[in-house]
DNA sequence: TAGATTGTTAATCGATTAACAATC
DNA sequence: TAGATTGTTAATCGATTAACAATC
């Protein structure tokens, strides 16, 4: 029913919540979309288009409230909502992810992290203890899970990905070097660091 | 002189290099853009359309020669270069950072970690020792330095963008959650983990 | 040579920007 | 009310796809 909304635009919905939770900071209430585009680096016309994709946040002659439009945002890209977390790979990666205090503040709980070497199960990682990979299948029958981060080598990801969506998760943040092949209904997001660096490298050697 | 290359062709790329890499492991010679297209999930139009914005590494009848290519592009990106880097915050991702083997092969050699906290300074990461924040000035007149990983909180990024181009550093790879305000010729490449974050969550709602 | 496949031009499609009437 | 600024339509620009002559 609803229009598909185009990715380039989906793309630029944290960047927006983003710099509006910074203005919520500042104390500033509202704020119309030429002031925001000036902030943004963007055009104030791509400002109205991208948020009437959604609805009309807006007032004519006054602008967007800015805590009302963060709030809009944040239910778009569904942080009313509570996620929880498994980390599969409990390495440094892994560890900086359970870490983030941001993430649980948006609604995304880490609830368990599992790992494959024993030198490393049984550790504890900020309260939690790494738990055997070998016990994953029965944590997912027992835990609600709706999002599972990819923090371990390539050949490992590679495995788990014909795994976990056999356990009923059905999204996966992906840092694994490769792209993972899966089920159609499986919903992925990559992380891919070192495709990041490459575009650095680009762009060192060209000038931005 | 040089056309300006778009920036999604450039996305692209480190893409076309992670499929070449994988094909050449797997012992393929030669590759026409249609068997990609296939492989890759993208148009053969596309892919020709991709690479010849840097010139005509095909040939009729015959398609590409893998290994050729995934050199062609790796010249490209600026991987026949070696950058030096070093991590500002040595904390569990900038310990992830250190621990990539994987960057390195690509000409991307850590050679530094600093840390504004006692506690971690001193400690040796994978056989560096953390050094602190205040002798970074010193370390920058001393060695070449060409990128700087940001891999500190917000707050510390803020600062750090001030300070790091003030030390002739050109280029930083930043992952702290806010944009940074840089002097026109510093190179910037964000990795925002929580947009990404973000915009799976979206998927998840709105079924890819 | 005949077949395959590139490099490249032309056509289409989609995203961004501009403009302005609606309206707070 | 007059001024400001949105929501939205129309115009432009750029990126993707299609088509095909060139050529290995």
């Amino acid at each position: 029913m609803s229009k598909i909304i185009s990715s380039a635009v989906i793309r630029r919905m944290p960047r927006y919540y983003r710099y509006l939770a910074d203005l919520m900071e500042r104390g500033i209430e509202r704020i119309s979309s030429n002031e925001l585009s000036h902030i943004m680096n963007v055009t104030a016309s791509q400002i109205r288009q991208d948020l009437n994709n959604f609805g009309g946040f807006g007032q004519q002659g006054y602008g967007y409230n800015v805590k009302e439009l963060h709030a809009e945002i944040g239910k778009i890209l569904g942080l009313d909502n509570t996620h929880n977390v498994i980390i599969i790979g409990a390495g440094n990666l892994g560890k900086a992810l359970a870490g983030y205090v941001q993430f649980e503040k948006r609604g995304f709980k880490i609830t368990a992290l599992f790992d494959n070497d024993p030198k490393i199960v049984g550790k504890s990682v900020r309260g939690f203890t790494v738990q055997s990979i070998d016990d994953l299948r029965d944590y997912a029958k027992e835990n609600k899970v709706d999002i599972a981060a990819f923090t371990m080598p390539k050949e490992h990801a590679l495995k788990m990905a014909e795994l976990v969506p056999q356990l009923g998760i059905k999204a996966i943040w992906n840092f694994a070097n490769t792209e993972l092949d899966l089920p159609r209904d499986v919903i992925v997001e990559n992380v891919h660091l070192s495709d990041s660096l490459m575009q650095l490298s680009y762009k060192i050697l060209n000038g931005e």
